[in-house]
DNA sequence: TCGATATTTCCAGTATATTAAAACTATGGA
DNA sequence: TCCATAGTTTTAATATACTGGAAATATCGA
């Protein structure tokens, strides 16, 4: 993942609802949620749900799916991990425990 | 570290220029950059520059310190370890393959 | 003490993000 | 076909973030 598109990864997670709404999906599982569920459990109205969703969507962490009426959310895995990627590679130190030490970690070229 | 440092964190690296200095510094080590040299570096106006790096400081990713007329500027890996930990816990599941798997991780309660 | 250098704070302008109502689109059931 | 439900898009208001100049502050050397 290139710093660009870390960026909007990073942008999708500063804001307090969307952290939440990921989290939330993240715990949920594959199976994910419809939009409804996630503006009742967090609290927040639908239009604006709507809203972060597509941020979050738009940066790769989340992917949606029609069921029904229903579009259901679910956290993207490999987006997240591509973010974790970036961010061991060019924000860790090695050895400065930021990352599990070593475990398949590979190294700056 | 709870969700709401880890927003400040994520928006702290959320912006291109800042995303850029915080790299550098990790890149740098401890020894650190006086901010002079990072602006130059970074091709940012010292004056843009002081406001990035007072974000990074106030999320707690940076640290600084006086020397002589310099101001020198480093990376603060507990700061980012501690946001990587909250990823890694909060936003990232079992298996997915966000984290080096296992290695040292604490389970979520 | 004075001047040069390094950096920050203040400030104003500009740009981007967030919020939520109103109007719109898609789906399923009667 | 018509209605109710689930969601999104549009839009406008408001809020927050970014940028960089001018002025202020701190340090060093002469």
């Amino acid at each position: 993942m290139d710093a660009k598109r870390s960026v909007a990864a990073l942008g999708a997670l500063a804001q307090e609802s969307r952290l939440e709404v990921f989290r939330l999906l993240v715990r949920r599982g594959p199976a994910g949620l419809p939009a409804g569920e996630i503006s009742r459990r967090i609290g927040v109205p639908p239009t604006t749900l709507s809203f972060h969703l597509a941020q979050l969507s738009h940066a790769g962490l989340v992917t949606s799916r029609r069921n029904g009426r229903s579009i259901l959310y679910a956290a993207n895995y490999p987006g997240m991990q591509d973010l974790m990627g970036f961010l061991l590679e060019n924000c860790c130190q090695e050895g400065a425990g930021c990352a599990p030490p070593e475990a398949g970690r590979r190294r700056r070229r």
